[in-house]
DNA sequence: TATCCGTGGAG
DNA sequence: TCTCCAAGGAT
């Protein structure tokens, strides 16, 4: 962390401060450590989402931390809408994590079905085996061993941590990180990669108690998702619309490259998902030629194939047969 | 740090 | 149609 890059709240032409004289910003500012000040943001948001919290399965009492955590890995990149069936599927079926972790990751990766970038899906199952071996089968509480399992990340561990046990962590998604860039530094998008400057900004704004901070956690996320949204933001039902840095500036649009839109039809991706189709399907190994038949380009094919191999999705057999893991 | 890794709904 | 993008992680 070398980052000499210092947090400027906005330009000094852009009054934010409740100190300020801009009409129509009342809410409270406070200090930060760079003589600037921050606004208060976590009072509206919350109460904001106590109305307006949507009522998802993770979110009631009886999901325990096992429920949240499998969420997190599912909504990894991954809509709501779509992850909803599946996931209720999957607590049915693997109620604690030691279910999951008695049966092969390759069960894992059927029961992941079309939600897309199925090594969460082994991943999953990998972090079920720590828990059931490391942790007596419960999910850990603490956000550095929470870090240690597969698949889990600076987001996901603090989202657990957060969610599940109520702690206090600075949760940076990507519903966050826009609702910050927004609100407080002004500018419509947050950068490419979080940056040591967004942490900081972060972990600035987190109330104080406890329990404020972990409800914070969840309804500036929820406010990312349902108004503060990348496309078109309802900025008339934003709870804290007089306090927006980037609604005050005119909204004024993206400066920079534009994010480099990820291109699918004719890549790798697109044969690994064909291939792992054929598989998820079959009850018995394939051959080669019902793998051959999903794509034309036989240089690609044979690569796309390799890879789920090597990234342990897909068990070779002899003879050219090929099954989902069963390890 | 840039790139790779799926999928499908919305505008 | 086509572009964008949806609660990231690993390398």
């Amino acid at each position: 962390m070398t980052a000499t890059t210092e947090f400027t709240p906005q330009p000094p032409s852009e009054p934010m401060s409740a100190t300020s004289t801009a009409a129509g910003t009342t809410a409270a500012a406070v200090p930060d450590q760079h003589g600037g000040e921050l606004p208060v943001l976590h009072p509206a948001v919350n109460l904001w989402f106590t109305a307006h919290a949507r009522d998802l399965p993770w979110r009631r009492p009886e999901a325990g931390p096992w429920g949240v955590m499998v969420s997190e890995f599912m909504l990894q990149q991954t809509p709501v809408a779509r992850v909803l069936p599946v996931y209720e599927q999957w607590l049915a079926r693997w109620p604690r994590p030691a279910d999951l972790a008695a049966e092969p990751s390759g069960e894992a990766v059927r029961a992941w079905g079309r939600l897309g970038y199925p090594r969460r899906a082994l991943r999953l199952h990998g972090a079920a085996t720590a828990i059931t071996e490391r942790h007596g089968g419960d999910v850990p509480s603490e956000h550095a061993q929470l870090l240690s399992l597969p698949g889990i990340g600076e987001y996901t561990a603090a989202a657990v941590a957060s969610f599940a046990y109520g702690q206090r962590h600075a949760v940076l998604d990507t519903n966050v990180r826009r609702v910050i860039a927004r609100a407080v530094t002004g500018v419509e998008y947050p950068p490419n990669a979080t940056t040591a400057a967004e942490r900081r900004l972060a972990r600035a704004l987190l109330p104080e108690d406890t329990e404020t901070a972990a409800r914070w956690a969840a309804s500036s996320m929820e406010l990312g998702a349902l108004v503060c949204t990348a496309k078109n933001p309802a900025c008339g039902r934003c709870p804290i619309s007089a306090q927006c840095a980037w609604l005050r500036a005119g909204k004024p649009p993206h400066e920079g490259p534009a994010r480099r839109t990820q291109t699918y039809a004719g890549t790798d991706r697109q044969v690994r998902g064909r291939l792992l189709a054929v598989l998820r399907e079959a009850v018995t190994p394939v051959p080669q030629r019902e793998l051959d038949a999903v794509w034309h380009e036989p240089v690609q094919r044979a690569r796309a194939l390799d890879g789920l191999v090597s990234d342990g999705l897909v068990e070779p057999l002899a003879g050219g047969v090929y099954r989902l893991p069963q390890s």
